[in-house]
DNA sequence: CGTATTAACTTGTTAAATGCAAGTGACTGT
DNA sequence: ACAGTCACTTGCATTTAACAAGTTAATACG
């Protein structure tokens, strides 16, 4: 169904992906939202990934993805209550999105580890 | 197919969501691209969509879009050169991941135009 | 009891990205 | 000659992100 991305889609007046982008169109969003895709759960979790997100970008994004019903915190334990995060069925429903940009990006960047001075993976 | 985000992708050192986000993960590249896939080639048309996105911005991402060659170049007048912007099979190649984004953005925001009061478009 | 450690943040400051307005150069059309 | 178009560039203000350090509430160790 190769036009779901048509003139129509796009020409009213909101686009579904300017939309998207509102909420995922920066750094890290995406990349938490992976993380969470893959099981991680905890704060300590989601900052030990291989990109370093700083702590302060990281409790941001948590509030706003909170904020737009794409996460919604359990709390694992009283005494401090602490909490863990996951995904609503809104977030959950990105998954084929990340797939696409998995396909992509394997398909372009098989050894990228090498070839991009930029990765600091 | 829906084990393309497994642990062992996501844990090689470079993960390609990671890799990809390095060329689209900011508030404007997918934008560009989504019109381009539209269709629209030249910088005034790029110009004209709903959000409107300021003119460095526009010639940078344009920049840059070439450099990560998403995005060739091609001249349609000489007197004075000008250029018209076309997508590479690579940037084509991402046809899939603006589709996913469409229908994410269907489901979640039918009517976002009334529902959401930071849409400018 | 006192010090150390862990988890989950917050706060302050600096650096980078974005937004906005205006200006430029090479033309074309009147 | 002058106005207008197209595709940008430049300078500056504002916003966002990055880095480092500090905080709070607890448990674990000696």
């Amino acid at each position: 169904m190769t036009d779901d991305l048509d003139k129509s889609t796009f020409e009213r007046s909101c686009c579904p992906i300017a939309c998207a982008l509102d909420y995922l169109g920066d750094k890290w969003t995406l990349l938490i939202i992976r993380d969470l895709l893959l099981g991680k759960k905890r704060y300590q979790e989601l900052m030990a990934s291989p990109k370093r997100i700083a702590t302060n970008i990281l409790a941001d994004r948590l509030k706003k993805l909170e904020a737009s019903g794409l996460v919604i915190q359990q709390a694992y334990q009283q005494k401090p209550v602490r909490y863990e995060y996951v995904l609503t069925k809104k977030g959950e429903d990105l998954r084929p999105v990340l797939e696409a940009l998995v396909k992509w990006g394997k398909a372009y960047f098989p050894g990228v580890r090498f070839l991009n001075p930029m990765n600091k993976d």
